[in-house]
DNA sequence: GATGAAGTGGCATATAGTGAGATATAAGTG
DNA sequence: CACTTATATCTCACTATATGCCACTTCATC
């Protein structure tokens, strides 16, 4: 389980350092997606296979189903945790998410979350602010 | 299984690169059809097999079944990757997908999609938009 | 304060992508 | 029927980009 939040920068080369707590659990392999709420996702190989195949269901179904399927499957890339420890991320990827070059690494739960900075700061602090009032509702 | 998003441009004979990630799974022989929203199939020889006997059961049926198998079946073209690891799109295919010079070419599960650069950018923009409120409807 | 690990920057090499040239095949016309 | 022309396919070469490796610096821990 990922836990955990680190500021990291983008080379030149569009690679970026993976966390060394979150590397044993990524493993060499890993996927990089679009996420939801204008981040990206990084997965461990396995834990991507099962996303993939719930999405597969769908990617000659409805107009809907897939769209996104489309946009899910083709948005990700497979990367190599290099010798450095460090990822690649793709340019249509990195402007999908608005990062520049500072970045949050998150761990969440069974994934990994890309955010750019400052996207990161003003998403918390909305959170944050209602977090409160989530918690009671769900109660 | 197909994934990730490259672009590449088509030379003044309706050449195009296949992205090296995608040679070794696609194999020698494909088969590149029309597909569904404007973008062109691109199938490895046995993938196409399954897809066309799915096909081939609904060429007798539904009007819909018909007109879904005459489009996929009629422009089914065989082409070679040559030893650039380039394919050969015929000119039917391209104006069909409205294809310029600039492409995408993306990994969709089981198989490759080309688009028209622009046509994917228009695409992918308006499936953002509803993808978050999808995806929660999935969950 | 020293030692070690982690993060970042840069460099070098390999390979993918693209453009162009040459040859072979097919078709049309004389 | 033969020759010429045009079209298509295959191969080669060059350039740009990506990926792997190495070294330095900074931060944390002992």
């Amino acid at each position: 389980m990922f836990i955990g939040e680190y500021r990291h920068t983008f080379d030149a080369k569009n690679r970026i350092s993976v966390p060394s707590k979150f590397r044993k659990e990524l493993g060499k392999t890993v996927i990089v997606t679009r996420g939801l709420d204008r981040c990206l996702f990084v997965y461990p190989l396995s834990a991507w296979k099962k996303e993939a195949a719930k999405l597969a269901e769908h990617s000659t179904g409805s107009a809907a189903g897939r769209g996104l399927s489309r946009l899910m499957l083709s948005g990700a890339s497979e990367a190599d945790v290099d010798s450095a420890g460090r990822i690649l991320v793709p340019d249509y990827l990195k402007s999908f998410a608005t990062l520049a070059t500072k970045a949050v690494v998150a761990g969440v739960n069974e994934r990994v979350e890309l955010w750019d900075e400052d996207a990161w700061t003003t998403y918390t602090e909305t959170i944050e602010r209602d977090a409160d009032a989530f918690a009671e509702s769900l109660a």
